[in-house]
DNA sequence: AAGAAATGTTTACAACTCAAAAGATTTGAG
DNA sequence: CTCAAATCTTTTGAGTTGTAAACATTTCTT
């Protein structure tokens, strides 16, 4: 359903800076969750020596095996500079282990370690836990609704950027 | 920290990172959202000049009329800091201007400029149009739905951090 | 009053991000 | 077979942000 009168508004100016209100209002809450989520960042850091990013593209290394700085790329919404970085400093804490592809010298073939494992394996949520605790406390309902709602925000404000990232991962296996 | 199962849930490991699926799914979305509008705001910057949360500074500015870089702080959750930077830069390009308070000499008391006005006037919509446009045809229910539902993220994300921010503005006549 | 505690702002300092250009390697055209 | 286009990754350069410490001023205590 949509509104089939576009015009009429009792809105008389011009498309002033801000727009509509409403979204206005959209910007700044995202303002504030963009906030909470640096700063736990931060705290992360402090307490781990990891930051959230690189936790992400760690846990990624993990669940995904082998993987590509592009497809790493993908799977966090980072840049493939921004990739490159953080594989910088994870691999120099020999948490991963970075190779090039036998097939492809061009690709880079991204693994976790023991040690990296390791890590993963002591570092706390990426989510403040109080945020877990009262997220988890609710109706499973109230808990797709939310996660849905951010995904429509999200897909509507991905515009012509990245069309689609992949989503499936298939054992490709490279010998 | 404890924060042992309260209840027996079908997971049966520790609290591992991440925590639960879903709100792990909640934290990829986030940064989803992150990065599109850290793009917005380098795309804005490249046309006009300015970053979003410059331009949402100077549109508090605007709003609140004689501010204190405090209370800016507090409208645009940005820390101090931060709101002191993006003043500097907004001064130096004659968009705004500062002089400490008669009352309280340490208070900083900022103003905008003719100049900065008509910035603002010529500023982009600080979400994308594209965005603002999809969000725009929702109906208003949905707008409502979806703005609330960013809101309660928001709101358990806080958590201990800034209690709660003065939402209310008098216009305060300026002598 | 004089000094201590509190308040508001600003300065180091360090970290993260991305766009664009540069390297390295593979694939395709002639 | 050779050279150009394409692909994947990394480097370079510029910009944002926050914490902690430093400054400046006011207010409270003795």
């Amino acid at each position: 359903m949509q509104t089939d009168s576009k015009h009429g508004r009792t809105d008389d100016g011009p498309v002033q800076a801000g727009g509509d209100s409403r979204s206005r209002a959209v910007l700044i809450v995202l303002r504030r969750i963009i906030r909470s989520v640096d700063l736990q960042s931060r705290q992360v850091a402090r307490t781990v020596g990891l930051t959230i990013p690189q936790l992400i593209v760690l846990q990624a290394v993990r669940d995904l095996g082998e993987v590509t700085s592009t497809m790493l790329s993908a799977h966090a919404s980072l840049s493939p500079a921004t990739v490159t970085t953080i594989l910088d400093k994870l691999e120099l804490r020999g948490l991963v282990e970075r190779y090039r592809s036998a097939n492809d010298r061009r690709v880079v073939h991204t693994r976790l370690t023991a040690e990296g494992a390791g890590a993963l394996s002591k570092a706390p949520p990426l989510l403040q836990e109080s945020f877990v605790r009262r997220f988890d406390s609710l109706d499973v309902t109230r808990q797709d609704a939310l996660l849905a709602a951010l995904g429509d925000i999200a897909d509507m404000m991905d515009t012509g950027e990245a069309e689609e990232a992949p989503w499936f991962v298939e054992g490709d296996g490279d010998p």
